[in-house]
RNA sequence: GGCUCGUUGGUCAAAAGGUUAAGACACCGCCCUUUCACGGCGGUAAUGCGGGUUCAAUUCCCGCACGAGUCACCA
């Protein structure tokens, strides 16, 4: 299979768009074919200079490799350029054939003409669009014509439509199944003004001659289909396979819409990049959007590789699917637990470099020291999940840095201020460094007992009267002196990272605080 | 408004005429646990509505409702 991908450079890559850009890649290299990319850039109002590197960063970072297409320094491949508007002598050459043929002509209607008879259609409650009796230039003669031009009037090229609306014409979509749909009888716009091929026309040469076998893009194409399978037929060439795919939704309120670039953070892509999703995270997610078996194959081959995962284009789904950010989150948090301690530590410093320069300081300033805080809980069946982007992980590693360790010290509100200072200062004068993770908790449990609390929990339960806590209490006190908060990982490992003093310190502070 | 597509729990979805209508996320509960997590077990919760075909419909057909897309010299 040969697919591609074919954004316009406007600087700004939609989530939206990861989804043909998965499918096609997955469909071409899975089947050993080439997936390329195409710059759609027909459209010279929307272009923004260095949207060449930002499409191909995006994707590639997506792990969306390119056999052939547009690079940044040019072009790669047999079947360039790769650029449209550098192909603007093979567009007007096919599109001088056409008018040979009577398959097209040209138009002299300006914009404001366009717009009285776009009116008049629509107080007349009819079909809009240039066809029919609303077709004024389509039988102009020779001599007329020549005249116009002549005249140096501004002239676009028009497909001359065969097809009647109310005709059906039935074709097989791979994603959407059997359609129905009526036949394209306006005649669409092939050349602008100045010359540059609208997408349809560009669409149906581009893709015949770089051999496209499978075009993947979203459904606001459908409607125009009939029109493409219009045009390939004009020129004589046979059309590739369409997989028409559903946009992504965003419920608000009670109603559900197309996920918006102007409404939703969410939806570009360097949103992901700055709150630190994993992209492989993201990829994922999707690819559970797209193909339903994905999570149960993931589930069954928790090591491997998303892209050892076979795809099949059969199983996408025919409907929309609803973004939904808690589940990318579930998903980026069990990537992130399956990675080393060392990768987690690249991906951080590569995050904060960018978007957290006080934090880059602070993490690579010893290296060891935070690999070894995340380290705590890792590896091993059952791997903490403590979270899931990258942007957390400032605020869940804050207390193994002063500079930002900002305590909370709210203990329960059960234990008198009392029994808590006598928790503190009882263990500042038991804890050694030195004790192995059991030496180390038996002291914490038998601090408890001396002090009135249960060293056991389940006895605890039995007569929570005769206690003031239980042990799970007294560590609670010591986690909040020494993290400042109630959720942390292991206490032995933290203590152990951050040494005895910095220990007695936080415990001696949080003292000096319940005065 | 015309045309097109769609509609299974809050979300993603499986089930292609016969199932107690999977599973995952979220939520709730219990268990495990020195804490927080992780994990384990369990629970709440669905075929838009109305007709038809059939012994049998989530599945096929029709109508309605709702949602989405599109109707540019934008892609």
């Amino acid at each position: 299979m040969v697919t591609r991908i074919a954004p316009s450079p406007t600087g700004f890559v939609h989530f939206g768009n990861l989804f043909p850009a998965i499918t096609s890649e997955r469909m071409a290299h899975q089947s050993g074919g080439i997936f390329y990319l195409r710059i759609e850039d027909t459209d010279a109002k929307r272009e923004v200079p260095g949207a060449v590197d930002i499409i191909l960063k995006a994707f590639t970072s997506f792990g969306l490799n390119f056999d052939e297409g547009a690079t940044v320094d040019g072009d790669n491949g047999y079947y360039g350029p790769y650029r449209q508007r550098q192909r603007e002598k093979i567009y007007k050459t096919y599109a001088k054939e056409l008018v040979k043929q009577g398959k097209a002509y040209p138009c002299f209607c300006t914009e404001e003409d366009l717009a009285i008879a776009h009116a008049k259609q629509e107080a007349l409650k009819c079909n809009f669009g240039y066809f029919g009796q609303w077709a004024k230039c389509r039988d102009k003669s020779f001599e007329e014509i020549k005249q116009l031009i002549d005249e140096g009037k501004s002239y676009v090229l028009r497909f001359r439509s065969e097809g009647s609306s109310e005709n059906k014409i039935k074709h097989r979509d791979l994603v959407k199944g059997e359609l129905e749909i009526t036949e394209n009888d306006i005649d669409h716009v092939l050349l602008k003004s100045d010359g540059i091929p609208t997408y349809h026309f560009a669409h149906v040469v581009d893709d015949h001659l770089m051999g496209t076998t499978h075009v993947v893009r979203g459904d606001e194409w459908l409607s125009t289909l009939p029109l493409h399978l219009q045009l390939f037929r004009a020129m004589g060439w046979k059309a590739p396979k369409y997989l028409h795919i559903s946009p992504l939704m965003k419920s608000e309120g009670d109603s559900k819409r197309k996920l918006s670039k102007r409404k939703d953070p969410e939806a570009a892509l360097t949103f992901y990049a700055k709150e630190g999703y994993p992209s492989d995270a993201v990829y994922e997610y999707i690819l559970t959007l797209l193909n339903s078996g994905y999570e149960q194959w993931r589930m069954t081959n928790p090591d491997k590789d998303a892209r050892e995962y076979p795809f099949q284009y059969k199983k996408m789904s025919v409907s929309g699917a609803l973004f939904d950010i808690v589940k990318l989150y579930d998903v980026s948090k069990n990537y992130v637990s399956r990675l080393t301690a060392d990768e987690v530590y690249e991906a951080v410093k590569d995050w904060a470099k960018e978007y957290n320069p006080s934090f880059y300081e602070l993490f690579t300033k010893d290296k060891k020291f935070s690999v070894d805080i995340l380290s705590i809980g890792r590896g091993g069946k059952k791997p903490r999940k403590d979270f899931g982007v990258w942007s957390e992980v400032p605020s869940y590693m804050d207390f193994f840095f002063d500079e930002i360790f900002n305590p909370t010290l709210e203990y329960d509100e059960n234990l008198s201020k009392e029994n808590i200072k006598a928790v503190l200062k009882s263990y500042i004068e038991v804890y050694d460094d030195n004790d192995d993770n059991n030496a180390w908790f038996e002291k914490i449990r038998e601090m408890s007992e001396k002090l009135g609390f249960s060293g056991d929990v389940k006895k605890y339960k039995e007569s929570p009267e005769s206690y003031i806590g239980h042990v799970g209490d007294v560590s609670m006190v010591l986690r909040i002196a020494v993290c400042g908060r109630t959720n942390s990982p292991d206490m032995y490992a933290v203590f152990k990272i951050l040494g005895k003093d910095k220990v007695i310190e936080r415990i001696k502070d949080a003292y000096e605080k319940l005065n």
